[in-house]
DNA sequence: ACGGGATATCAAGGTTTTCTCAAGTCATAG
DNA sequence: CTATGACTTGAGAAAACCTTGATATCCCGT
């Protein structure tokens, strides 16, 4: 479910794209002018924003501009202007989507789910995925191939660590920081045991690893089996 | 400059755009098969994806939830199928931009910048591009056209030393000052040998050298290779 | 064409880093 | 109080890596 302003003079457009978009299951909020359009806008933070070029009041790129300047809020502009010099400019103006009228509306909803799905809806990264691993941080769980992983808290600290830098390298001593913060005392050793007991849970070897690849002399990194 | 993969097996087509990205100041890199498009590291996170549905070896959705699987990079979806199931079939399969052919080169600019835009363009200062060669500095890896080298610690750093003044003659001693950190201690003969392993892995010899050119009396520099 | 200096490559030895086991501590639940 | 699970540490073995010296080869000025 996210918010969706739709800024549309044509009533019947509008109330076609409205109902449409509410049938998903969004909250949709219309505006047949720029101006209450960006007054909507303002105040409701929305996740996409669906707009005509040809507005009664305002030119349409010129809108877009104003949005621009204060947001990086999703753009979908619908309109009968198909001329490709038009579809340039708008898009470099800063929208993310050009539908020509007359469209089909099953096309309209599945671009805006594209658009939506980009991260317009604003998540939490509460959960990381890596390839058939999941590691869900807020339940301080993670599963592999479907399995749950039973994880020792250092062991769910240290996978949610990599996880979160996932495809980099990451050091020994950073990890002691982030996983046992102790600026001093702890030792590599320590890293390297826990290190070898989620390799065992993660049903892999130092030797062939899949997930954990240890970079010699630099750290290790958590990535995409082959 | 966005590292840029195309996928398509019309030559033309083919050629046609990659130019028209190439002009724009990217990196571009083509395959026309799915496979040799796969391996042309879709996991080493380029920034955009272009691809055809018709591809000769695998139909094209199939392809994208291969790529959805192990990546989010932006997708545009290129093709002659323009029915409206077909675009939201695509698009709901995880493109992020649809385009019927025959499409015009501007707007298919204007769409890769819309893309691109929204994909942040974000680490760029961590990787290196020469020709088929990737080298990623946080990821501690290096491709040579889309398959990772296995390179030790020395070996990686001094191909990002070379790689970090592309072009340009490096000598020996400047070599051992940042790769070795030794002010002293260090021979010339380390670089040498660690420079004739890189040379092996990159697939090359000093008599025909492809990326290590060294200069009599002088240094060696990594170069585009002819 | 020749000689001296620079570079390439190989094999061997030595060093550092990583991996894993097992022993021991500590806290907690029963 | 005991049993269990979690964690830390040290030590040895294994693996990966680096350096060195020797020899062959190449480059360039004479």
């Amino acid at each position: 479910m996210a918010r969706i302003i739709l800024i549309e003079d044509d009533i019947e457009i509008r109330r076609l794209v409205a109902d449409a978009l509410a049938a998903e299951g969004h909250d949709v909020e219309t505006a047949a002018t720029a101006m209450t359009g960006l007054e909507l806008g303002i105040r409701n933070t929305p996740d996409l924003v669906i707009m005509d070029l040809g507005l009664p009041d305002l030119d349409g790129n010129e809108l877009l501009r104003m949005i621009r300047a204060i947001s990086s809020v999703p753009v979908m502009v619908i309109t009968a202007r198909g001329a490709d010099e038009a579809v340039v400019r708008t898009l470099d103006a800063g929208a993310d989507d050009y539908l020509i009228k007359p469209f089909s509306v099953a096309q309209l909803l599945a671009r805006s789910r594209a658009l939506l799905r980009r991260g317009g809806l604003a998540e939490e990264a509460s959960r990381i995925t890596v390839g058939g691993l999941v590691i869900d941080i807020s339940a301080r769980e993670a599963t592999l191939d479907g399995t749950t992983l039973d994880l020792s808290p250092k062991e769910f600290d240290l996978l949610r660590s990599l996880a979160e830098r996932q495809g980099e390298v990451v050091s020994k001593r950073e990890l002691l920081a982030e996983v046992w913060r102790e600026p001093y005392g702890g030792s590599d050793r320590t890293v390297d045991v826990h290190l070898s007991w989620l390799r065992k849970k993660l049903g892999e070897t130092a030797a062939e690893p899949r997930y954990l690849k240890t970079i010699h002399g630099v750290g290790v990194k958590l990535v995409l089996p082959d």
